[in-house]
DNA sequence: TGTGCGCCTTGACGCAGATCAAGAGTGCAT
DNA sequence: ATGCACTCTTGATCTGCGTCAAGGCGCACA
């Protein structure tokens, strides 16, 4: 029940180069805190397991707190662990030699990363905001799931869905024009808060939160920080959005944002 | 051991606009053919059966032929079956509503299709050339897994492995150039063949072979046909490739592909 | 209450790749 | 062998987005 594995951690540099040395330390989580008790479970792959062996699931478990800008996976090393964000979000990404890079995803809560049949990570992980992450062993994992073949079940479930999202984000990256691009990346951000959030009301008058920079969204949707932040004005200005300030953006007209993102207009 | 489930299809138009009415109709094969005997299993996801249950397996299982430019997939229809490709190259898509077209991938032989959670597929899949494809229920495939738990780790496997292409196609996509995707590209095709295809020669004095059209290039690495062209004459002008014809490469410079590839120079 | 540092926005300009257009193979059917 | 249909190549021109540059805003820290 109790946390375990409480083995050292080499601090992270920021990818961002060589700035913003925040806190700087991971921190291993030492205070009493239980699989049951998770923020995430309902929504993750551990809730493939029932009460009664989650205590097994938590033997196994580490629980991490990542400070903004710090990553906790990078691309080419060893996969020892696997991970399930528990709240705050990570960016997943990766890098060309000159530093081009492609954010693959928004890992947020529940989600689960390290999904390589590889020996090596084949992303970066970094923490947009102050992330909380659970980390297992991939071979203590690995002994676990021959066991309970229901979470497996539900790994081949969130693998397959990541795999439709990561062909939706193809077509994105492919075939859509930046203002097309902003308004998928909006809707899908509205979607994912109404179904995954604590919110679960209908209209949405809550804003769409982008706790990411300018910079990561345009590194996401393959574009430039300037043609982001431009395409987002403009669609201010035709009164789609609104952008009452950096991280927030209220969604004025959905109906027509959702045929912008699918290329209708 | 014999083929069952020889239920009756409706023929799939080309995806190609009313054009190109080929033979026209999807082939049930009735002849006696085994899983034992199948040219994909060494490389599909079956061969995580044993030997004495691939009687079980086969009886699930339709044995189809896919004429060039039919498609056996159409995205948004309710996924009753998986797809296993037993030779020739299909292309998997997505569409926007003004015919916008991103090709997610080619699947060739062992390649599994329809791993979707979904009720409905995610995407469209048509043959490139004439392909031999073997369909399951996805009903009974189910039943299956529960008693074969080792092909479902296999599944497993193959996604997370999709997983990790798809993210770097995500990168393509996002971030390089049209010389960067198409050395990529041709660099991917060059590897496949050597891993999966007869050929596990070291040295490849042998072409790749590009099954697909310029068109098909091109919707895969977000280009249009005419820059797929002048890129490819440009790299055989820079003397990294040759073009003997329409369908096959050589590699001239592996080394220097490979750099271009990966973002270097 | 400064002032320094990220981050964001906005403008001017440039370019990689798209679009438009015109042939040049190539293979099949008659 | 002729014509048609299709794909591929090549050239000329256009343009959406990238690049370069300047300035504003907010926040942490002195």
């Amino acid at each position: 029940m109790a946390i375990t594995d409480t083995s050292s951690f080499v601090a992270e540099r920021p990818s961002s180069v060589p700035a913003r040395r925040r806190p700087l330390v991971l921190e291993p989580l030492h205070a009493a805190q239980t699989c049951a008790t998770c923020s995430a479970r309902a929504t993750s792959v551990c809730n493939a397991i029932e009460d009664k062996d989650l205590d097994r699931l938590a033997s196994t478990a580490v629980s991490i707190i990542v400070q903004p800008g710090h990553g906790f996976i990078e691309e080419g090393d060893t996969a020892e662990h696997f991970f399930n964000v528990t709240s705050g979000t990570v960016k997943l990404f990766k890098l060309l030699p000159d530093g081009r890079r492609q954010i693959t995803g928004f890992a947020g809560i529940g989600h689960f990363l390290g999904l390589a049949v590889s020996t090596s990570y084949s992303f970066s992980a970094e923490a947009v905001d102050p992330v909380r992450i659970c980390r297992f062993s991939r071979s203590k994992l690995r002994v676990l799931l021959d066991d309970f073949p229901a979470m497996e079940k539900r790994l081949l479930e969130v693998a397959s869905n990541e795999l439709v999202a990561a062909q939706e984000q193809m077509l994105l990256l492919g075939r859509k024009t930046a203002r097309e691009r902003l308004a998928s990346f909006l809707m899908a951000r509205a979607g994912m808060q109404t179904h995954c959030g604590a919110e679960t009301k209908p209209a949405l008058r809550e804003p769409v939160s982008l706790p990411m920079t300018r910079g990561d969204i345009a590194d996401y949707l393959g574009l430039t920080i300037e043609t982001v932040s431009r395409t987002l004005t403009r669609l201010k200005a035709e009164r789609l959005i609104d952008v009452p300030n950096t991280t927030d953006v209220m969604l004025l007209d959905p109906r027509g944002l959702q045929s912008l993102a699918t290329g209708l207009d």
